[in-house]
This record gives C-alpha cells, sequence and structure tokens, in this order.
DNA sequence: TTAATTTAATAGTAATACTATTATTAATAA
DNA sequence: TTATTAATAATAGTATTACTATTAAATTAA
C-alpha cells in the first residue's frame, strides 16, 4: 500500500494547486495561524502576504478570494477527519465502541499523523469551532455546492451515518443525526468557552464535559 | 393590564434608538428586507440607505456598524420568541405539550401579533436561520458579551431549560439541549434546503422533518 | 542562445467602512 | 416674533479591503 497521506482537495477550490509549490503550501499553513489569530473577518489577503514576506497578488493567483482559501482549509479538514474516523474505529470491535471513540475525535483537535505537512493542529480545530459555519452560511451557497466543494463534510456525514445504522438500524435519521453531532460538539465548545449560560458546562473541562453531552444525546437518541 | 407590545432592546446595542423615531424604525424595517435580500456579507450601511432614501450618515447615527444593526434585529427575535413562548404554553396542560409546542415554535416563522411593529416576519425567520451565529462567531466574542447584549438568547434559552427541567428533572444538560435545540433547527432547516445530504429529509416539508425529528432527540434525550 | 512560458511584483481601481465638517431644520428662550 | 440653541441629516471626505491589469524577472524549451 502505497502510503502517501495527501489528500487531493477538490480543484474547483483554487486557481492554482498550493499543494504543488514550495509558496502555495506556506500560503495554507501561514493562512491557519492567522485566520485563527484574527479571525476570518478581520484576515486579508494583505496581511497574509505581509506575514510571509509576498504580495497579495500572489496569493490572489491561488485563490479566488478569502472565502474559496477558508473552503480549501476546511475540505482539508474534513478529509482528514475521514480518514482519521476511518482507520482510528478500524479496530475496535463492536458499534458501540465506535461511536464512542467517533465523539471523541469530534470533539478533539485531529491527532498529528506521520507527518509531511505541518499545519497547526490546534489552530486548525479553533477555525473549525469558530468559522466552520461561515463557508456554507452565505447567499451563494447554491453556486457553490454545485462544483461539490461540500463532498468531504457529506462524505464524513455519511460515514458517520453508517456507524449510526449498525448500531442501530430502525433509527430514522442517521444523516441528520451526524450533522447535529458535528455542529454541536462545535457550538457546545465555542459556548461553553464563550457564552456558558448557553451550556451546563462548569469552570474547566469544557472538552469533557461535551464530550458526556453528545454521548449522552447521541446513545439516547439510538435506544430501541 | 398595559398591552403595549415593545421590546426595549439593550441600550448598549445602538447609538440611538431606532425605536424612538419614524426614521429608526424605517431602518431596522429596511435592514430586514436588504438582509434577507443580500445575505449578511453583500449588505452595506450605503445600500441601506440608497433603498431608503437617505445616507449612509445618517444610519451610522443609529448603529455603529452593521454588525450591531445584526445584534439588534436578532435580540429583537429572541426577546419576541420568549414572549410568544410563555403565552403560548401557559394554557398547555402538561410538560409533554408543552415541549411539543415549543419545537413547533422553535422550526417556524414567528406568528403575527396585535401588531404596531411592521417587520416582515419571515424575512426575519430567514435571517435568524441563514445570519445569526454571525453575531457570536466573532473574536470580539467577549467585549461584545461584556454589554449584556446576547441576554435575550441566554433567558430564553434558560426558559426552554425549565420546561426540560418540568418534564424530566433528572436530565443533566437542560440549557445545553435547549441551545442544541435551538441552533440545530436552524442548522437543518439551512441543510434540508441546502445541502440536503447533511440530513434525511425528504424533496417536499422541510420544516415537517426537522420538527419530527426533534421530538425524537429531544424525547428521548429525556427518557427516565 | 533565443524564444516561449511561467511566475511574481508593481501599481493601480472600485467598493466598503467609517468620520469630520457643514448645512438644515426644529425647538426653545428672550 | 425673533434670536439662540440644539438636534438632525447631508456632503465630502479618508483608510482599508478586495480585486485586477500590466510589467518585470526567472525558468524552461527549442
Amino acid at each position: 500500500m502505497d502510503y502517501s497521506l495527501s489528500f487531493k482537495v477538490n480543484e474547483k477550490i483554487y486557481l492554482r494547486d498550493p499543494e504543488g509549490t514550495e509558496l502555495g503550501k506556506q500560503i495554507v499553513k501561514n493562512a491557519i495561524d492567522l485566520i485563527q489569530q484574527l479571525g476570518f473577518e478581520h484576515f486579508t489577503f494583505k496581511k497574509l502576504a505581509k506575514e510571509m514576506n509576498t504580495t497579495e497578488a500572489t496569493i490572489y493567483r491561488y485563490f479566488e478570494n478569502k472565502h474559496r482559501l477558508l473552503l480549501y482549509i476546511l475540505n482539508w479538514y474534513w478529509s482528514y477527519l475521514e480518514y482519521i474516523v476511518v482507520f482510528q474505529l478500524q479496530p475496535l470491535a463492536n458499534p458501540k465502541e465506535k461511536l464512542e471513540k467517533l465523539i471523541e475525535l469530534l470533539t478533539h483537535t485531529l491527532p498529528d499523523s506521520a507527518g509531511q505537512n505541518e499545519y497547526n493542529k490546534n489552530y486548525l480545530y479553533q477555525i473549525v469551532i469558530s468559522e466552520s459555519s461561515k463557508v456554507y452560511l452565505v447567499k451563494e451557497v447554491k453556486e457553490i455546492n454545485e462544483n461539490e466543494v461540500f463532498k468531504p463534510y457529506k462524505d464524513l456525514c455519511a460515514r458517520i451515518s453508517d456507524l449510526i445504522t449498525a448500531y442501530n438500524s430502525n433509527y430514522s435519521y442517521p444523516h441528520s443525526l451526524s450533522s447535529t453531532l458535528i455542529e454541536t460538539a462545535h457550538s457546545q465548545l465555542f459556548f461553553s468557552k464563550h457564552l456558558p449560560k448557553l451550556t451546563d458546562a462548569g469552570k474547566k473541562d469544557n472538552v469533557g464535559f461535551v464530550e458526556s453531552y453528545l454521548k449522552d444525546l447521541l446513545f439516547k437518541s439510538l435506544q430501541a
């Protein structure tokens, strides 16, 4: 098995493949750092260019705009997460254990793998929590979706859906429950940190709290 | 009982109370129409001013920026929704009926009430679905939250939490479940319309689908 | 070695977000 | 009633952002 771990992100997302050049990889790496630092609204190509000692125009040759760059980063994340889910659940014996492990993966930073790419996984997960919904909550969602750029998210969702069905084949909402688990992991982590009154989290261990809450939600939903 | 239905929105949100003048009311009304039409990213004060035959600077005298204007609109929505929830559930006999009615309210456009204000409730609900998370998913959330501008959302959440506890006093996550129901109502409605593979919705009646899904999620979570 | 091609930088423009100043209108006091 | 003050809105800006056309430099191919 040829073990080259690279995720071919849908080429409709970029103008020029950032994986193809050193400069391209640096753009993505630095973008992850800067988006997490500034937030997506305050992130601009000019600031990114300055950070990298290059020019705005150079970045525009790789990505049409900052929305596409964010979409690229999230596609990479969703693809990587699906890969991790598949490989980390594979050795587990039964559907229940698989689902428990899944929740743990959904609520944590991506584990590092034998790593060519050197994206900061913690920053990446912060971006996923705070910025990911901004790639689809836009008026242009229809046109954007036409190029299959949300496929990795849908694939991940379908994968989780299969795990759910394996655990309880009578459950009627496996895809909705999958997307709810993903989205709720993010929103509850965000709320427990910034707007704790919207949760039941205590002062410490937000991650443990969200994990418990989601496991409760999941397994009660799947009770016969 | 003096039945003047006006929601005093936290005055930290605006520079000048839009309820205080005819022009102010028109700004909010037209903003709701235009944000729903263009999406928040493409909405600008210049476009709003043009729509109303006034100037950008005039709108800046009411709201510091478009984020504050969106926050104002959502505060109004959350306050109104809490009011509707209280009054529509009050006559219902038992906690189960109340929770069922709650889900119906969460998944539908606000009902019109004996109405001075003439905001378009359908547009308002579309904004809630597509734009509401953008008011808190920002780097400045801490500073923004310090002025209590998310209080109506927290109050609504606390109110729902009480209904949950009334139904099952042993449930450990009433606040988180409340915010999950609210957020999931929006995301599942959005997904079933624009990214249906993330849901189990059929071709028609998305609202009915989301309603069923949320009721299933809620009552299974609260099973003894 | 020259020509073709790729790549990146310069130098823009149009739109957006916001503000300082001035003009106009309305309210109040003399 | 008129003068003064205060409130309000419009004009005319600036700085930043988002994006592009053109040119220069570097690389590769003939």
